[in-house]
DNA sequence: AGCATAATAAATTTTGAAATTACAAGATAA
DNA sequence: TTATCTTGTAATTTCAAAATTTATTATGCT
């Protein structure tokens, strides 16, 4: 909770609330006011609008006329729609990065992965995710951001960061169960040969694998 | 020019600057002040803030912190961008659409192409497009967003959204020379043959030939 | 008791002005 | 002359309070 007698600037008070959003601290659906937000924040009711305006746009908060905003409602069939998306985006970029892509990408790539399958493995002999929760979120963010990065696309890397951020949004809450890292690890490392292979089709095929295991239980 | 005297809301003054900024009456880049337009409108400067905000998060309107708000510039790169990207989606919706859709679908893509090219045939033979451009400009809307309206993904169809509207903003432009619609013509009818044809290979690249058209001059 | 209606409370939205920040032109120093 | 600093102006951003709208509770009627 941040101290309420240092004041935030717009920016500090996005970044925090982002944040929040992000690592879920706030139910889905639940009500975000501007006045209690004001007091924690110390800051005006406008900015306060302001700053859950921007974070409307990125869809991590919704917003209705005359009724004010809420953390954004993720049903099934959204978390579907997400997942399909975010499969397309991660396809095409990919691929992009694999056709443009310069050993510089390469190295970077690999090193992303590196940092991630660390984090993995320590939660493998750790047998729980808990403490490394948020470097791991980094991580898997960065590894996957990397792999469009050489798309040579701002647009599809824009849209692709938003999909993932409300994404992200739910998976932290589903993280405990440990049997998702375990094949994580797997299929980070196939996604990896592949992208370095420049086998644009297997790679399609692995980062398919990889996403949509979030669809079991959805139609 | 809206009239001074008579009081508009948020929403009508979002679609009054919406529509300005889709038929190119501001140049890119020009810098859209609060104060003037407050005045224009006839509210507060807090309430135009707002406004832009909203148009800056579907890409018609750049926001830039304690600097403003200008009327997005749209360099070659960004066209190419914004291109490359539209035929992603647009492909992919016609995909999801031509494997979902069922007649109701097909009857509401018919009807839309068939105002469209009603429309497209009396600019050919006027031989300019000028009197019908609003008219032209709907029905070419209508035609796309038909065509994937059965993708049964709002994510998708959103995005596209806004990705068109910023194509509009500088079609309109280039309206004005003829050839542009002589192909137009022939090319929706290609891409509509296609995707009642449920030829999900060829109606792809009829959209790519579609939409790559803009591609020219650019690398 | 059930339902509609009115009164109250709470929250959102807008306003107008104050405070802050960026921009531009002129002055000073190197 | 070039560069940096100052000063004045214009624009953006924030604030606190008023006005509007929505939600909640209480009241009266069938």
């Amino acid at each position: 909770m941040p101290d309420t007698s240092v004041k935030m600037d717009t920016p500090d008070i996005y970044d925090d609330l982002h944040r929040k959003l992000v690592t879920a601290q706030f139910d889905h659906g639940e009500k975000l006011k501007s006045e209690e937000l004001r007091q924690i924040y110390g800051c005006s009711a406008n900015t306060i609008r302001e700053v859950l305006f921007r974070l409307s746009t990125v869809g991590l908060v919704a917003f209705e006329e005359q009724r004010g905003f809420r953390a954004r409602r993720t049903s099934p069939e959204r978390q579907h729609d997400l997942t399909q998306f975010r499969i397309l985006l991660e396809q095409e970029g990919a691929s992009l990065s694999m056709r443009h892509g310069d050993i510089e990408w390469e190295a970077r790539l690999s090193a992303a992965h590196h940092k991630l399958s660390h984090i993995e493995s320590e939660v493998r002999r750790s047998g729980t995710v808990e403490p490394v929760l948020p470097l791991w979120s980094n991580a898997e963010w960065e590894f996957h951001d990397t792999l469009i990065s050489a798309c040579n696309s701002p647009l599809l890397r824009e849209t692709y960061k938003t999909i993932y951020d409300q994404f992200r949004q739910q998976l932290v809450s589903r993280a405990s169960n440990y049997g998702y890292y375990g094949d994580n690890v797997k299929e980070h490392r196939a996604i990896l040969d592949a992208a370095l292979a420049r086998d644009e089709a297997l790679c399609r095929q692995h980062i398919h694998d990889h996403l949509a295991r979030n669809l079991i239980g959805v139609t």
